[in-house]
DNA sequence: AGGAGTTTGTGAACGGGAGAACAAAACGAG
DNA sequence: CTCGTTTTGTTCTCCCGTTCACAAACTCCT
């Protein structure tokens, strides 16, 4: 489920708070979420909690980190060190939940040698060797748009088979390679949208009339 | 809904491309849902689309733009100017869809005046200001966990009613505030989720026996 | 030991979104 | 003008996720 690392934060924040042990209710609070589809998610993967008493918080902590695999160790490689692959190479939540950068790679020869979080930015045609080297599952594109099919495409073939995509574009892959999708400016259009529903109640209609032909 | 940007950077694309007409099938493919889903969104927001014929591409994409909300303009206010928010600040993505960064605001003195993709980094005390000035209504939270419901109560406390959180925390806000949550590492453990059970079908068994008592 | 109070785990009802299928409408050919 | 073809708009059904509600189970107090 997708809301597994939301209660294993969750479960952190409790731990580091000092709480030993906590029900389910307290335990959704803090996640944000239903407390019944928080005990059923958990009885989900196994009969761990008490009655009458609730949840151990390092037991099912560890067992979620070991069910999601954040116990283990996975090695990432970005592609497209811009900006926001320059900020996703230095973000300290990778590495401390179990996520290793193993190399940085880019297509522009004028980044290549510079360094970014410790690592150096290679170029792109690296990319077989360094997966093939470290065992690389993960790929992260961080490239322009026109760019992301052809970065997926690579990634694909030398083997990786789960993809997180910053790039606005929609990736075609082959069955059996999971892609997540992070978009910026979707995310700030949607918000726009609700935005404009709250305030422009006032201003343009919703609901305009038809209107025939072409612009 | 959450797809309408979708569908309009699919426009755009076949815009692009020299477009003028194209049926839902064809708009569906691009964008990579279902061609009834598509029909059933875009009828949901008005009667475009002419039977037998298609979609005018150039009248739908202004269509949808409007409902949306794109084409105004929003003032946009972002905290935080780590690696993140340097690279927000930085992303032409946001500019190109009608949002504006008019302020960018950082509560570490060491980082102000600096400038980042033109724009100057001042006090966070300066939010009640420019919200008031500019008549900011999105705010973009890019500091660390700990902050953020604190940025978050002062930009509701001025008025921003739309919040775009990257900080990996769950923020409490008062109902009418659009909060949208962005979280890496979470995206990234769901990879490694999905991973896992590709790969892992072998090494750690997925039911556990039952075990009890704490750790 | 026994009962009262809590809390988990789960069965059942509810709701909404997704996809298939069909009717209405526009265009073109004869 | 009429008929066949194409494509939209919509209805119907199905399925999954969410939520309520309750029984089982555990602790604590007397």
């Amino acid at each position: 489920m997708a809301r597994l690392p939301v209660y294993l934060r969750a479960l952190n924040a409790l731990a580091d708070a000092g709480t030993a042990t906590c029900s389910s209710e307290h335990l959704a609070s803090v996640a944000g979420v239903n407390s019944a589809k928080l005990r059923k998610d958990l009885s989900h993967l196994g009969s761990y909690g008490t009655r009458g008493v609730g949840y151990d918080v390092e037991y099912l902590r560890y067992q979620i980190a070991r069910e999601i695999g954040v116990t283990q160790d996975w090695p990432v490689v970005i592609v497209g060190i811009g900006n926001l692959g320059q900020a996703l190479a230095s973000f300290s939540g990778f590495r401390s939940r179990g996520f290793r950068v193993v190399a940085l790679l880019d297509a522009d020869p004028d980044r290549h040698d510079q360094v970014v979080a410790g690592v150096e930015v290679r170029p792109f045609d690296d990319l077989e060797g360094v997966v093939r080297d470290q065992g690389v599952a993960i790929g992260v594109i961080a490239t322009p748009a026109v760019a992301a099919q052809d970065v997926a495409d690579r990634m694909v073939g030398c083997g990786i088979t789960s993809i997180l995509n910053f790039a606005p574009a929609v990736l075609a892959v082959p069955k059996g390679v999971d892609v997540r999708k992070v978009d910026l400016s979707i995310e700030l259009q949607i918000l726009a949208y609700h935005q404009q529903r709250k305030a422009g109640l006032d201003s343009t209609t919703t609901a305009p009339t038809r209107k025939v032909g072409s612009a």
